[in-house]
DNA sequence: TAATCATATCAAGATATATTGATATATTGT
DNA sequence: ACAATATATCAATATATCTTGATATGATTA
């Protein structure tokens, strides 16, 4: 129950399903990756990133200074049918920029 | 966007994962049946069926002074792909008693 | 070793959600 | 019409979550 429960409060926010959509889209970034291109302050996506990682959807590789956010694979059924489901979300996704940081 | 918030919110409450997976076991529930085998007092019930709802998972028939309460069907791919994963969740549920109420 | 940069965490305030008891509505039986 | 029952909604309080700015950690470079 904890677990499914964790899983449905991290796609309970817009800013969250946003970011796994950006991810979906956009494969493997950085968190200055996704600061420039989403416009949102560093806390803030770090924060949302955690909840999303400690939900079982993302994985981290830090190399160096920076860490690299990306969709799990494999996920589970529930968690790749949701996958699926933001993907047909009707979302305007910004463009990822520059890889490579400078915030 | 608002349409998948509102579902993920739904399912975002062990209280009402409880509902699904009674609802899910037992077929056509009344309110009153859901309040003797659970109890619940009947204002917290209302309000997460009326929650769940309004996500799409349910359906009401009202017979007089009797809501009947049913998992609809049939339900897109997300939403049955969360009753599939709440039945397998383990919980114990509480039998469903007297068909027929009087509270 | 000091300065800088990327990221994480914390603290405070704002907003949303859940619980309960009280009240409202609507149907049935007398 | 009245009383009783089933359900829905409201108001108040408690709890959780989000946002922001400040601070901490930890790696790289000068």
């Amino acid at each position: 129950m904890e677990t499914f429960l964790q899983t449905t409060a991290a796609l309970n926010d817009e800013t969250r399903v946003l970011l796994l959509r950006f991810l979906d889209e956009n494969g493997e970034c950085c968190v200055c990756d996704m600061q420039n291109a989403l416009g949102m302050i560093q806390s803030r996506l770090s924060r949302h990133l955690k909840i999303l990682k400690d939900a079982g959807f993302l994985r981290v590789e830090r190399k160096g200074v920076w860490a690299y956010y990306s969709i799990r694979s494999p996920l589970d059924r529930f968690r790749s049918e949701a996958i699926e489901e933001i993907r047909h979300l009707e979302i305007t996704l910004p463009p990822l920029q520059n890889k490579g940081c400078k915030v």
